[in-house]
DNA sequence: GTGAAAGCGCTAACAC
DNA sequence: GTGTTAGCGCTTTCAC
């Protein structure tokens, strides 16, 4: 128990025979130019043999930054969000950055105290997971002028940093996939389409019902009211309803698949026998279910990183321009979808 | 755009007309007794008007404290995980603190760096849910006196705040489920015996030997050296080369159970018409396995919760005698385990 | 019970 | 290029 971190920057100071200020300079990259080499290297060794490092909470105060990144999902619980969050952090890391990471359990709620906690803790940028395309949070987040990235969702019309899949190709890929398999009354189960994964989704099938040769009707088209299980299960019940004859469904979300599963074992349809199923987002252990399901992989740790690394220059360059990043999703063809058998 | 989070204690003071050390009296509830009621109640509704909220950074930076709580986990992507930490975040939250993320990758000279991070940044305490049974950074914790609670697993031999799931309970009710079945020749397949998961569930199942009808030999107890997939594959080979009957297996975590059935279908033989298995976890999606596997639900969220109450308890009251929780789990029997056959 | 003054550790504006 | 000075927003002695 020797070097508790309790030497700061005036030990530092006293050690070099300088003062304070200049050990500042010195370890800061910005002002080090302002100092003489020599100076810096003496103070740079004596800082490191000291085992000195800066209070981020002091130089915060004192600059008004906080070396600190709120991250907001919606849903840790939800397998898509944890590789996210862990590309996010390794890159925050390399940065000296850290996470404040909240979980606003899909509720707006939630996001509003979770954002206040989050400003008055002078976070230096957000990552938000939980857009919806109409975006209060956002919005205020804009004005405010708060560093802010979106992930895995966006948002309508604003001039915002994103980092997404392309859910349009990803959709396209599916129903080309089941096109190819000789499929032709193709359904459609979607999302909520107040966030911009389930309209883009929806969006991108609407489309290739025009440009394809899908014969369905828009009486095969459902979005959802939530990406979950039972809102697959709902979804599924509601199309078959219909009594409009359909081999195949894309589905716009593993959950929302693994619903769709369920209904039609319970309507003693087979999979891929009766009907084909795509998912999307390759959520784990989806190779293991019966049948294993085909589904759209998306780079959870690439659009983390992605996102962090737009963060940190949107913190480090002002005037910088946005950007919203669409990574391509990968088809994954397993179990669940068969050539058209009938 | 009026009230930015720009107001301080010094605009609450000149509104309330008084001294700005009256209202940081009245806004922390350790010293509000020290002030008189009428003003105090000033001053909070002035506050309250103002949308005043105390910046952390600054009162931490006085104080010593930061409001802060570090989190840190080997592998966030690992679903037994995510719900742990939201459990820990949302108790924090309702103590006004907030957690600092951080994902270990399993790694050593990580969790070096994380600490160190951890530290720099003054978190008030640490909740860990990397410890191995001799961990230098847990010892490190304790001399320095940072508020520690492990979750998940814990240390050997060290007076330190846990919660953990009952491991040998769950192990036992396994081995008893199967000896109801018939069982009497149960292999055992572990984990890494550095972790008190690994090794208080071997323990547990060696003790299952001495004091049950399970015949089989020591030959066919075998520990894995990770909990992945891989590893179960890899152990359940091993004992499959023993050459020692068995009907069934306990093991030891889900990940493993998987390569087992992996391994198991690649010698030709049906899991549980030929060998009953069983896992420890209940990882999302096992209900959905073929065949859905029997395992031990954890009380993940709970685990979360009570390591966050643990820790806010010792931040609160310093001289607090340390304990030990220990959480039931809950046998969850599905089709990987059935009557032993021949 | 309340105000005054000092200072947590750091950085930025200003001197020299 | 370096030292001086002031102060970020808050809490905590210490007076009164």
């Amino acid at each position: 128990m020797k070097k508790k971190s309790k030497v700061n920057i005036k030990d530092v100071a006293a050690r070099a025979k300088v003062h304070p200020s200049s050990v500042s300079r010195v370890l800061n990259p910005k002002t080090r130019g302002m100092v003489s080499e020599e100076v810096a290297a003496r103070v740079m060794r004596i800082a490191e043999e000291m085992g000195y490092s800066r209070s981020p909470l002091a130089s915060g105060l004192r600059t008004g930054k906080s070396y600190t990144v709120g991250v907001v999902v919606p849903d840790l619980v939800n397998p898509l969000f944890p590789p996210i969050v862990r590309g996010i952090e390794r890159v925050l890391s390399d940065h000296n950055y850290i996470a404040i990471l909240a979980d606003s359990d899909n509720n707006r709620l939630h996001e509003d105290a979770i954002l206040k906690s989050m400003k008055v803790r002078a976070v230096d940028g957000l990552i938000l997971a939980t857009a919806h395309r109409k975006d209060k949070i956002v919005d205020q987040c804009i004005e405010e002028g708060i560093p802010l990235v979106l992930v895995n969702r966006t948002v309508d019309g604003r001039d915002v940093d994103s980092v997404t899949t392309d859910d349009a190709k990803g959709i396209q890929w599916a129903a080309e996939h089941l096109l190819e398999l000789g499929h032709r009354n193709i359904a459609y189960l979607g999302g909520p389409t107040d966030t911009s994964t389930g309209n883009d989704r929806y969006q991108a099938f609407l489309r290739m019902m025009k440009a394809s040769e899908i014969k369905s009707s828009r009486a095969l088209v459902h979005n959802a009211k939530a990406f979950n299980e039972q809102a697959g299960y709902d979804g599924m019940m509601h199309l078959l309803e219909k009594g409009e004859a359909f081999s195949a469904v894309v589905v716009a979300n593993d959950l929302l698949a693994l619903g769709c599963l369920d209904a039609l074992q319970e309507r003693g349809l087979e999979c891929p026998g009766d009907i084909s199923i795509t998912g999307f987002n390759d959520m784990p252990f989806m190779d293991r279910l019966q049948p294993a399901l085909t589904t759209l992989r998306i780079p959870h740790t690439q659009i983390g990183r992605e996102a962090a690394r737009l963060l940190m220059a949107q913190i480090n360059e002002p005037g910088r321009a946005r950007v919203a990043l669409k990574l391509d999703p990968e088809l994954i063809v397993r179990g669940s979808t068969a050539a058209a058998g009938k």
